[in-house]
DNA sequence: CACGACTGTGAACCGCCGATAACAATGCTA
DNA sequence: TAGCATTGTTATCGGCGGTTCACAGTCGTG
């Protein structure tokens, strides 16, 4: 390691690291409104300004390119939450920190989000596992917090209350409601909060 | 018409109506966990008991089966909101009538459900366009009630804000809490109320 | 029993789409 | 300018899967 071979392969930064992002991007949109299987390689490449076998000099396969996607996206939530839950004090803060987190995340990658909920099927067994498991950590988070709030939930209750919340903001993403996204936003933290927080049911 | 061969058109009833709910219910449950373009006809076959080709003595089509299956879920859907609004006088017996007669209708069919949210991009145009107004309808009933409960609300916040509600009921048909339907069922139902009637935020 | 309708089977067809091959243009490096 | 990597293009392949076909049992009926 360390001859001038190496040294370019470091670089792993392309010419155009903006024609990976634009297949990325475009993708993404193609499978929030088409389905994964709906949308064909030539689409995606037009869409991205290039024939549709130009995609694989950026990517090895039509999975790939959804596995990319989906990976980024729930590690940067996954890892936004635990920075919030270690570094509040209070639970209360806290659930306000993930509810406003996790919506202005779906917020600002609507198809992303919508697509990683609906077309994991797509995704290789290995892809699958991992987001399967990365997602149920981040509900972990929310459970961690929302059974210091509240005491009279069993363990299951909250499980099922946090992953009812989280669906709920997903809403967003399939709805173009042709409100004002911040005003979206804040009405939905609002509902979410409300429902978690709600009276508990009599056992 | 009249003729006897028109009377053996009439009664459409074949010798085994259960061969074609069979096929509907296996392939729900199957559009339900591999997608709709990860089944094939063998699998819906083998699952209903029959091989591939078989399912065609029952449908035309794939795509068919998908349409059946959803068009009478949206119907029956659509028809008992109707009726729940109608013949209740209080918004607020009628909006605990919608909510309970929503989640209890996901919970005793969530393939379908789910398939029915998941799936429709799948759908030929035509049927797409059915089950997109069908839908807007119902959520329709939903606004009407809870604009008299909520005269603080915008008409599109209201829209908005039923959305997420109903969202949050198909929670329930991706996720096996492992914890008791009926108590599922209410938990989630006091969830949606909370969400719905929560504080007003201002403008 | 002969006949026709119905339901099911195995084999074959065929179109679409993801992926590859072969080749061209560009541009950096020496 | 020679040489190589990079990023495109067009043409083509290969197989997967939905659909169709020809044929075989199984009924109910005259």
């Amino acid at each position: 390691m360390g001859s001038s071979s190496t040294s370019a392969k470091d670089n792993v930064t392309k010419r155009q690291p903006h024609r990976r992002e634009q297949i990325l991007d475009a993708a993404m949109e193609l499978f929030h409104q088409k389905g994964y299987h709906g949308t064909g390689m030539d689409e995606i490449g037009d869409a991205a300004g290039i024939t549709g076998p130009g995609v694989y000099r950026h990517f090895e396969s039509k999975e790939q390119i959804l596995a990319v996607g989906v990976r980024a996206k729930v590690t940067d939530a996954l890892e936004r939450s635990r920075a919030i839950v270690e570094t509040t004090d209070s639970p209360e803060l806290a659930l306000d920190g993930l509810i406003s987190n996790f919506v202005d995340g779906l917020l600002d990658s609507r198809a992303l989000s919508a697509v990683l909920m609906r077309e994991r099927h797509a995704l290789a067994p290995t892809t699958r596992r991992w987001v399967d498991r990365a997602e149920r950590l981040h509900v972990e988070e929310w459970v961690h917090v929302l059974s210091q709030l509240r005491t009279d939930l069993s363990d299951g209750e909250a499980r099922m209350m946090v992953h009812a919340a989280l669906w709920m903001c997903l809403s967003v993403t399939y709805y173009e409601s042709g409100i004002d996204p911040q005003r979206e936003g804040e009405v939905l933290k609002r509902m979410v909060r409300a429902a978690l927080l709600c009276a508990a049911p009599r056992s």
